[in-house]
RNA sequence: GCUCCGAUAGUGUAGUCCGGUCAAUCAUCCAGCCCUUUCGAGGCUGAGACCCGGGUUCGAAUCCCGGUCGGAGCACCA
C-alpha cells in the first residue's frame, strides 16, 4: 500500500470508505468553550432596548448568548432593558419579539427591567442608607465638568440624614432637578466611576406602565442588579460597554449581590452598509432608504426582505467569533454563506430581463417539464412553448445572423435576424451540449416581474443615492405559483426573494 | 485631550495565555482547470498575511519596551 502514489492511496482509501475524506471536510468552526460554564447552569439573557428595530450586530449578540445558554444547557431570559421612558416604544416590544423568532432564537423567560422599579427603589434606599450614593442637584453642565476634572461636587458632602430626605423628595421633583449619584471615585481613571448618575427625574410616559413613575434607574444601576438577581451567569456583550464593568461591579459589591462572568466583543459592521439610528433616521427622512426595512440596509427586517436566510446569522456569529478587533466584512461573505445555505432548497426558474420578441420558425407548438431543481428532488414544473418567445435583451444583444445557440431545456436554433425582433430557425443538427451556449427563455403569457436590486449604500464612505435599481421582465408562468417570502432561483440571474404577489410580481435580487 | 481595547493574505478568521512541531489554519475574494443543458452548486490547482522599531532568547506571529494606525468610552442613552 506504501508503494502506491499518494493519489492512488487517496483512492483506494475513497473506495473503501467514502466518508473517511467528507469528515475531515465537515469540521465546522464553533465557538470557544465559556469560561465558568457549568453544564446545565448557563443562564444568559437577551437585553434589547425596545427602541427601535434590532439589526445584524444585535443579531450576532443575540445569538452567541442564545448560543451558549444552549450548549450548556442552560436559559435564555429576554429582557427587556426598558428604563429610559422617552426613549422606549410598544412598537418595538413585539418587533424585537417577532426578528428573534425569524432568527429563531427562543427564550424560556421573559422580563421587563421597567418591572422591577420597586427593587431598584429597595436598593437605591440601602445605598442611600450606607452612604454609597447621594442627591445632587446641581445643574448638568456643572456635573459633568467636575466629573471631567476629576473633582468633588459640593452635594457628595451631605450627610445621611440629608440625602435621606432628599432622596424621598426626589420623587416629587421635577426633570432635571436632582439625581441620586453613586459616590464612586471622582477621581478614578475610569470615568465611569467619577460619582454616576444612579437616577434621574423622567417626565414623560413610559409604554408599559404610563405615568406611574418619575424616577428612573440609569442603564448602569438597573443593569448592575438584573444582571444578577435574574440569576444571569454569563453576559456576552459588545466592548462599548468595557468601562462599566467595574461599575457595574462596584454596585453590586455595595449591596452584596453577585457578578457575572462577561465577555466582550467588538462591534462588528458590513461594508457599506450603516448600522446605527443615527446614520440610519436621516437617510430615511432624506428619502435615500424607505425605512428601516429598506433591502440595503442590515436590520434584521432589511436582510429578511433580501433573501437572507436566519441560519446565516448564526454562521456569521460562528465565522467572526467572540472577535475583539474590529470587524468589517465583506458582502461577499454573508452572500456566500447564504448561497449555501438557499441553493439546494431554492426552485429555479426562467427569468428574462427587458424581454426582446423571438419568432421561431420549425417549432410545433407544445410544452416541455423541467425539474424545478437540477440535483435535490423539488418537483416538475411546465412551460407552455409556442412560436412566439421571449429572451432577454442582454442576450439579444450579443446575438447576430447565422449564430447558432440553444433554448436551455428546449431546441437549438439558427439565428436569422437580430438587432429588432429575433427571428430563427429549429435546427435539428447534431451540437455539443456542453459547448453551445444556452439562453434562458420565457413564453407569451408569462409572470410580469419587478426586480429590486439593491447595491452598497456607500462606497469608500461615499454615500450611492442611487443604489437600488429596479429592473422588469417576465418570468415562465410557473413562477406565478411562487408566495411571498418564496427564495428562488433565476437562473443565470440570481436568487430573489418574492417581496409582494401582484401584478407585476415584485422580487428583491439577492445575490448570484 | 485622557482612559481602555485591538492589530495575521483584499476581507473575515485559527494560532498568541503555556516561545520551537507555523516555510502560519479555514472560509471568502481573485485566476486557471474539471464537472454541470444556469453565469448557481460541487471538485481540483494557484496567487495572496504575522503593523513598525528595538529588546530578551540558541530560537519570537507568540514574551518585554517604544511607536504607528484603528476602535470604544469620557450622558440625568442603552
Amino acid at each position: 500500500m506504501n508503494g502506491l502514489s499518494e493519489s492512488v492511496q487517496r483512492d483506494e482509501l475513497a473506495s473503501l470508505d467514502p466518508s473517511f475524506f467528507e469528515v475531515e471536510k465537515k469540521e465546522k468552526r464553533s465557538l470557544p468553550p465559556l469560561p465558568d460554564a457549568k453544564e446545565g447552569a448557563v443562564v444568559t439573557r437577551l437585553p434589547p432596548e425596545p427602541n427601535g428595530y434590532p439589526h445584524i450586530g444585535h443579531g450576532l449578540s443575540f445569538f452567541f448568548n442564545h448560543y451558549y445558554a444552549r450548549h450548556y444547557g442552560g436559559k435564555v431570559i429576554l429582557r427587556f432593558d426598558d428604563t429610559n421612558p422617552r426613549a422606549e416604544k410598544a412598537e418595538f416590544y413585539e418587533a424585537i419579539r417577532s426578528d428573534l423568532r425569524w432568527l429563531g432564537l427562543d427564550w424560556e423567560r421573559e422580563h421587563n427591567m421597567s418591572d422591577d422599579m420597586k427593587v431598584y427603589y429597595q436598593h437605591a434606599a440601602k445605598l442611600v442608607e450606607q452612604g454609597d450614593a447621594y442627591v445632587c442637584d446641581c445643574d448638568q453642565e456643572r456635573v459633568s465638568a467636575l466629573r471631567y476634572k476629576g473633582e468633588a461636587c459640593p452635594c457628595s458632602q451631605r450627610n445621611i440624614d440629608e440625602n435621606t430626605l432628599m432622596w424621598a423628595a426626589m420623587f416629587d421633583r421635577g426633570e432635571g432637578e436632582a439625581v441620586l449619584r453613586l459616590r464612586g471615585d471622582i477621581a478614578s481613571q475610569n470615568t465611569a466611576m467619577r460619582d454616576p448618575t444612579l437616577f434621574r427625574v423622567i417626565d414623560h410616559p413610559h409604554p408599559i406602565h404610563g405615568d406611574r413613575y418619575s424616577v428612573w434607574p440609569v442603564y448602569d444601576f438597573a443593569c448592575a442588579i438584573e444582571d444578577s438577581t435574574l440569576g444571569i451567569t454569563h453576559v456576552l456583550r459588545s466592548n462599548e460597554f468595557a468601562l462599566r464593568i467595574e461599575l457595574q461591579d462596584f454596585i453590586r459589591g455595595r449591596l452584596g449581590l453577585r457578578s457575572p462572568v462577561t465577555l466582550q466583543y467588538s462591534r462588528f459592521t458590513i461594508r457599506g452598509s450603516p448600522t446605527s439610528k443615527r446614520l440610519i433616521r436621516p437617510l430615511i427622512e432624506e428619502g435615500v432608504v424607505s425605512g428601516y426595512d429598506d433591502p440595503r440596509l442590515v436590520t434584521l427586517r432589511a436582510l429578511h426582505r433580501r433573501g437572507i436566510v436566519p441560519e446565516t446569522v448564526g454562521e456569521l456569529a460562528k465565522e467572526i467569533g467572540l472577535s475583539t478587533s474590529e470587524p468589517e466584512i465583506d458582502w461577499s461573505l454573508v452572500e456566500s454563506i447564504n448561497r449555501k445555505l438557499i441553493d439546494p432548497e431554492a426552485k429555479r426558474y426562467f427569468f428574462v430581463e427587458d424581454p426582446v420578441r423571438l419568432e421561431l420558425e420549425g417549432l410545433a407548438p407544445g410544452e416541455v417539464t423541467l425539474p424545478l431543481h437540477p440535483t435535490a428532488d423539488l418537483g416538475t414544473r411546465t412551460i407552455p412553448v409556442g412560436t412566439t418567445l421571449f429572451i432577454s435583451k442582454g442576450d439579444a444583444d450579443a446575438l447576430a445572423p447565422a449564430d447558432r445557440i440553444r433554448l436551455k431545456d428546449l431546441c437549438n436554433i439558427d439565428i436569422l435576424e437580430a438587432g429588432g425582433t429575433v427571428t430563427a430557425r429549429v435546427t435539428e443538427e447534431k451540437v455539443d451540449l456542453r459547448s453551445i451556449q444556452k439562453i434562458q427563455w420565457a413564453p407569451e403569457g408569462g409572470v410580469a416581474i419587478e426586480m429590486t436590486v439593491p447595491s452598497p449604500l456607500y462606497v469608500d464612505k461615499e454615500l450611492q443615492r442611487d443604489s437600488i435599481a429596479c429592473v422588469t421582465g417576465i418570468a415562465e408562468p410557473a413562477f406565478g405559483a411562487c408566495e411571498v417570502d418564496d427564495i428562488v432561483q433565476f437562473e443565470r440571474v440570481g436568487f430573489v426573494r418574492v417581496d409582494a404577489k401582484g401584478e407585476p410580481v415584485r422580487v428583491i435580487f439577492a445575490h448570484r
